[in-house]
RNA sequence: GGGCCCGUAGCUCAGCCUGGUAGAGCGGCGGGCUUUUAACCCGUAGGUCCCGGGUUCAAAUCCCGGCGGGCCCGCCA
């Protein structure tokens, strides 16, 4: 090429009127008004217009971009900076090559956007490509996802990685995804959490460790789950689930300030039946803590503590609630609380104090061994994160593991396998460890005001479709 | 897993109820236009009506099955 191309976001964000650029990008709109043309040129996601006219160019070089340059079309330019009568700037063309072709023309104008969301969600570059509002979904996560980094390890976490291939999963209930391991002649399995490899770490030493990657979970897909999605998880020795509400609020504040400027976001929320608003959401700490059990009396007038089986049961029933694996009081009460309490949590909650027979990864209440000390994170109604103070004790740990496993053979597809290796671990010393799960998909989520998780997704899971080829998008040249 | 809705030109959609020559706008292409920016004006080309089967003299339209998508419910501690 002849002339190197900077930035085009260089020349907007300070702008010499009269100097030469030379800039490159992709033609995005060609307007023509006889002698006298307009074209949009995007770099970077930054937008420029240039001007040409057989007197900038020369008539040869005007009528060749008319003839052979196309919406879609990547060119480098060389020109003078100036305002046009209508203010905007623009850069004359002096001299431009056409550096990349584009075979097929852009299914909508640039700015707009494309309306069938499968086209959206399975040709991404499309909707990148053409809708700045978009990107800019993107933009604020790959954004939160670095000042996430930049704040743990001002925390002073250091940041590992842990197997996403696992012999035995485990870490939440889930039913995972198999693998086979052609090298070992074993069936593998992807993670369903880091956990319990992190947690190892804090057995082997590391006081504070933090991981950002794809957990896989073989479950429906919806506007808040997807089959793989991504999560920050972060253990701390010494600390408990109040250090770890402490850790989350701050994370979450510090993140909104940094990469939006603010702590408030508003996000559209059903105010009534049928009736969706747009809320103000204020993230700034402290956020309201509140026992589970004491959300379901404020928010379903329930009172767990007074219910008796039979009436819990009879609950479960009206709400078409099973419990796979064989009725379990805590884990109905939970049920519950899913079922009638979560949604309603719009502005930031911390709901504590989980039963104890639910989280059997966590360490049994101080006060009261019925509970756990587990908090879940709500905002806008999403679970945003889970945390506990993680369970050390190896001979409670195996004693849940063997609960897990009689679920499991009672038919709970989700119930935890037994990792006696994780056991083992914890027999060597695991030191009152506070640990942390964030959903980072969701927290962009509840950042951007998308209502669905494949908004927030580059390429969300789909079904297989047809293969489009020639009738894709975009009309073939 | 259940319910409702959608699939027609590159894009957005009408036509379907009540069977009879496949339409519009935008975009494309050609022409006009010297400060536009969803430019404008004139002209023009463009179709696997999602796929398969059935009914019928005749199916985009009616019926059955399938594929894909959206929303809601269940499930997701």
């Amino acid at each position: 090429m002849k002339y190197t191309p900077i930035p085009v976001k260089e020349v907007v964000s300070n702008p010499h009127v009269g100097s030469k650029v030379s800039i490159a990008g992709r033609v995005v709109a060609i307007r023509r008004h006889g002698k006298l043309v307009f074209v949009d040129l995007v770099d970077d996601g930054v937008r420029i217009q240039l001007f040409l006219t057989p007197s900038t160019t020369g008539e040869e070089g005007f009528k060749w971009f008319l003839d052979h340059v196309d919406l879609g079309d990547f060119i480098n330019v060389h020109g003078e900076l100036f305002y046009t009568k209508r203010g905007e700037l623009s850069v004359k063309i002096e001299d431009y090559q056409l550096i990349s072709k584009a075979l097929r023309s852009p299914p909508v104008k640039y700015g707009h956007r494309i309306i069938d969301p499968e086209v959206r969600y399975r040709k991404r570059h499309l909707d990148i490509m053409l809708t700045p509002k978009i990107r800019r979904i993107f933009e604020v996560r790959f954004k939160a996802i670095e000042e996430i980094r930049k704040f743990m390890w001002s925390r002073g976490f250091i940041e590992v990685e842990t197997p996403i291939l696992q012999p035995v999963y485990g870490g939440a209930a889930a039913r995972p995804f198999k693998t086979y391991v052609w090298a070992l002649g074993e069936e593998w399995y992807l993670r369903i959490s880091p956990e319990l490899y992190l947690k190892r770490l804090i057995v082997a030493g590391f006081n504070k460790v933090f991981e950002i990657g794809k957990n896989f979970r073989n479950e429906d897909i919806d506007v808040h789950h997807n089959p793989e999605f991504t999560m920050m998880e972060a253990y701390q020795a010494y600390a408990d689930y109040h250090d770890m509400m402490r850790l989350t609020e701050d994370l979450v504040s510090t993140v909104a300030q940094k990469v939006l400027g603010t702590t408030k976001v508003t996000y559209p929320v059903e105010v009534e039946e049928g009736k969706v608003e747009e809320v103000e959401i204020n993230l700034s700490p402290p956020w309201k803590r509140i026992r589970l059990v004491d959300a379901l009396r404020e928010y379903a007038g329930l009172d767990p503590e007074k219910l008796s089986d039979d009436e819990v049961k009879e609950l479960l029933r009206k709400y078409q609630l099973k419990i796979p694996g064989g009725y379990d009081r805590g884990r109905a009460i939970v049920k519950l609380f899913d079922r009638l309490v979560g949604r309603k949590l719009v502005q930031p909650t911390f709901v504590i104090d989980f039963p104890a027979s639910s989280s059997p990864l966590t360490k049994p209440h101080r006060e009261n061994p019925e509970y756990a000390e587990r908090f879940e994170a709500y905002i806008a109604g999403l679970e945003l994160a889970n945390a506990y103070t993680e369970l050390n004790d190896p001979v409670l740990q195996a004693e849940y593991f063997r609960m897990e496993e009689e679920r499991k053979k009672k038919g709970d597809v989700e119930a935890h396998p037994y990792d006696w290796d994780f056991v083992e671990a914890l027999e060597y010393g695991m030191p009152p460890t506070g640990g942390l799960g964030v959903g980072i998909d969701r927290l962009i989520m509840i950042f951007t005001g998308s209502t669905s998780i494949k908004e927030v997704i580059l390429f969300p899971m789909m079904k297989r479709g047809q293969e489009l080829g020639e009738s894709g998008q975009g009309k073939p040249r």
